[in-house]
DNA sequence: AGTATAATATACTGAACGGTATAAAATGAT
DNA sequence: ATCATTTTATACCGTTCAGTATATTATACT
């Protein structure tokens, strides 16, 4: 080892993934990307490979953050109904304060790329069954403390929750009146008996 | 007028909306566009303006087909509780009998485009909002005939039930195990009491 | 039949794309 | 201090992109 590298990869892959996220593979260049990692063109192909390549590990990068983010937004609170409540109302409230937010880098990749390429196909799918698993244990966990009712299905509630998540995630990109995203909220609330 | 239109519009903007469908707005190049409707560049842009227009009257054509489809298969049924029910089913059914369909259209857009395209934001926004009032009349008529309990709020589980189409329809795209999809299928139909 | 008009087909434009060859700059090991 | 090695920076590659200029073909009207 002689020369060594001048930039910090994992800012730089970052840099990558807020690109990506907010705007698509496709809608992305390269020369966009040398500019927000600052960096040049070369130096990105031998730290990370080709478009594609670096396009992944962005994505599992925002998948490892977005687990650890869920899971912890789940577990910071003793009520279970609350903890979802939360969650959902600051899905919300995030999206609808100021300027729009990018969504969900995964749900975009969904929908662009994981019916042309298995590799993000897979990808997104495990990261969605990973989602429905944190919501079952969560629901688990409320009704083994007796907030929640013992006759809930907590799997397929959990699987719901991820559904409705996706469905939510997708509609405000259209920025719809904010009533039809609350009362959507609540109705996906009350299943949580 | 001199020399008469050698293609029929209609069939080439037809052409033009199955591409874009499939696979969006940048990922569809003028050339893909051009074989598909079996016509040459210049044809295209004097028939249909450039390539954004063309994508919008494309999709206003799907939105217009997907209105209608929804509309009939919902009234299709004398049970308010059963059309819903074959709605979804079938829904997931098209999704998974042999090779993956081509999603919605709409909800495509309301990803690729409408964050960054106000025109694109307001009619995938309103194309939901169209859904969402649908539902809503079907769920109002099941309520007067006492099929549907009258405490039901019609308005609120109509939206709910169009955040639930979106999720299912995304989620389907990285083709999970059927019984996450029929799981939340059944939990959603529960809804309608 | 001749002419005006509009729709074709061909070929081209400049720009942007992803990716790379080449060479200069920098550093650890000897 | 020199050399081998790797990262930089610049400039370039062929390809594809959306869009158009030009010229040819076909039709309706006179």
């Amino acid at each position: 080892m002689v020369r060594q590298r001048e930039f910090d990869e994992e800012r730089a892959l970052d840099d990558a993934m807020q690109l990506f996220w907010e705007k698509g593979y496709k809608a992305t260049s390269l020369s966009d990307l040398t500019n927000k990692m600052g960096i040049q063109r070369p130096s990105l192909y031998s730290a990370f490979g080709d478009k594609e390549e670096l396009f992944e590990a962005a994505l599992r990068k925002y998948i490892k953050l977005h687990s650890s983010d869920i899971r912890t937004k789940l577990q910071n609170n003793l009520s279970v109904k609350e903890a979802f409540r939360t969650f959902f109302e600051d899905l919300v409230e995030e999206e609808y304060k100021g300027s729009p937010s990018k969504g969900c880098f995964c749900i975009n990749t969904m929908v662009e790329l994981a019916p042309y390429d298995e590799k993000f196909e897979i990808l997104t799918r495990e990261h969605q069954m990973y989602l429905s698993v944190i919501f079952q244990e969560t629901i688990v966990t409320g009704i083994s403390s007796g907030e929640l009712e013992s006759s809930l299905n907590a799997k397929m509630l959990a699987q719901t929750l991820v559904v409705s998540l996706i469905g939510l995630t997708v509609l405000m990109k259209s920025r719809p009146e904010r009533s039809f995203v609350d009362n959507s909220v609540a109705m996906i609330l009350s299943l949580l008996k």
